[in-house]
RNA sequence: GGAGGGGUUCCCGAGUGGCUAAAGGGAUCAGACUGUAAAUCUGACGCGCGAGCUUCGGUGGUUCGAAUCCACCCCCCUCCA
């Protein structure tokens, strides 16, 4: 256990990225030394989110800070679904989907991490490994037994499922916090893990298995959560119109990706400096500063942005979705190459490929899916909305034709201000 | 097992026989203004160019006519056992 560079806590406190934790200046001093800590990642779908980039960036700042991070992905708790403040019960996955999501997630936070095989290098592992082989019996007797369901429905993550009407938790639901304590427990068993960070919401479960590992190895660790990111408008954060700002650049594509950081509010957009990128604070601030002073349009959504997208998809990723953005934003599109538009197909730009060389607007407004019926492509068409290689759509009897394409190949449909679509003409 | 409450359009939530594609709010989308913001204003928001068609947990009935009445079924919640 070596030294530490920084304290990592003042690091964390000063970008606003600590919630909670369990004996703050204890665990200032005790972090002083090389730790190992752990955050887990449950699989609920096929790639992380935004959301999830919070916490994976904190064990990556951990890491950085000397200490060794532990990346738990829950092939066991995903199976059981955590119901913390969640409002209602949740549909179970089947086994065989839970178990391939667990090896993409992997490779994903594997990705933030480094393994390079020194003194702190992660560790990713799957909490399957210890449950499973678990018997009920011995479960319920070596495990269960240090929970007092008492203090289990006093928890406030569970507390509107129990009493809100209309609600309900089932019993495995709610003995999602057992397993999730056993694993803690069961992390400092192997690994000497003695710190656990999550989400928020996440609280109660840590706490839970913070008491698990004194009672079964009269340990000491500690918790420590995150805030979950908010929007100044009090939306939910990490979601779009289009949905989910996943991780998988397959699932959102870069140039999404980028869009969504770059259309951050002014109003959340320094805070999502802190928690988003390695920028240091001063340097955030300075930034903040510089933009007050300017008075027009912020720099700060551009840096995140960029960031951000660097960070999650590389740089190549990030020229990608810049050069898309720079194609679609300024200017008129006629001012694309040839190799432009075939580079916004591969940058993912949504595209289709339309077979023959015309098209009526409104059909192709619908297949494309820039319209979701016919009606609302006609009303988007009478209130201006669409243009087609930068030319404003004026009837819905206007035709794509392959005669007024791009190359004679391409076409851009823009429906409102942001949203683009390629069409493709096709033998 | 018993008693009670409930399932309405993306969400919340009105609506107890025709005037209801179904109030209101939120979310969303478009336009104006802007910075590819925010706030604000305007409009749209089941499908159809339209006549019209299809919706109110499911099925089947009653009726000229049902989200609204009846029967059975499914699901959720609360309390009791």
């Amino acid at each position: 256990m070596s030294a530490t560079s920084i304290n990592i806590i003042n690091d964390l406190e000063s970008r606003g990225l600590v919630s909670q934790m369990t004996s703050g200046d204890e665990l200032k001093t005790f972090l002083s030394r090389s730790r190992t800590l752990y955050s887990g990642f449950d699989p609920t779908a096929e790639s992380l989110h935004i959301g999830n980039l919070v916490p994976l960036l904190a064990l990556r700042r951990f890491q950085l800070a000397g200490h060794t991070p532990i990346a738990l992905v829950g092939g066991a708790t995903g199976l059981i679904g955590d119901p913390s403040f969640k409002a209602a019960e949740r549909q179970l996955n089947a086994s065989d989907v839970v178990e391939g999501w667990v090896e993409r997630l992997k490779g994903q936070v594997s990705q933030f991490l480094e393994f390079d095989g020194g003194a702190n290098s992660a560790i990713v592992v799957n909490n399957l490994d210890w449950v499973k082989g678990v018997s009920v019996l011995d479960f319920l007797r070596d495990v269960g037994k240090h929970f007092s369901v008492n203090a289990m429905i006093q928890k406030d993550s569970v507390k509107q499922r129990l009493e809100r009407e209309g609600a309900g938790i089932s019993f495995t639901e709610f003995s999602y916090m057992i397993l999730q304590s056993y694993d803690f427990a069961e992390l400092y068993d192997r690994y000497g893990c003695t710190l656990q960070i999550g989400g928020s919401d996440q609280w109660g479960n840590i706490t839970g298995g913070i008491d698990l590992a004194r009672r079964m190895y009269k340990a000491q660790v500690y918790g420590l959560t995150i805030p979950l990111v908010t929007k100044a408008d009090g939306q939910k954060f990490g979601k779009t119109e289009t949905g989910t700002i996943w991780l998988d650049a397959a699932k959102t594509s870069p140039y999404t990706f980028y869009q969504f950081w770059l259309n951050a509010a002014d109003a959340d957009v320094y805070t999502y400096l802190k928690y988003f990128t390695f920028l240091d604070v001063a340097t955030i601030h300075d930034i903040e500063v510089a933009d007050m002073a300017e008075r027009g349009k912020p720099q700060a959504q551009s840096i995140l942005a960029r960031e951000v997208t660097r960070l999650v998809h590389g740089a190549e990723g990030l020229a990608a979705a810049e050069r898309i953005s720079r194609a679609l934003f300024t200017g008129d599109t006629n001012t694309l190459s040839r190799e432009d538009c075939e580079q916004l197909k591969l940058d993912g730009l949504p595209n289709t490929l339309l077979i023959g060389g015309r098209k009526n607007i409104v059909e192709a407004l619908v297949e494309t899916g820039l319209a979701s019926s016919n009606k609302m492509a006609r009303e988007f068409i009478a209130n201006t909305a669409v243009a087609v290689n930068g030319a404003c759509v004026d009837s819905p009897d206007f035709d794509l034709r392959i005669e007024a394409s791009l190359f004679g190949r391409y076409a851009i449909i823009k429906r409102g201000k942001k949203m683009f679509h390629l069409v493709c003409f096709g033998a």
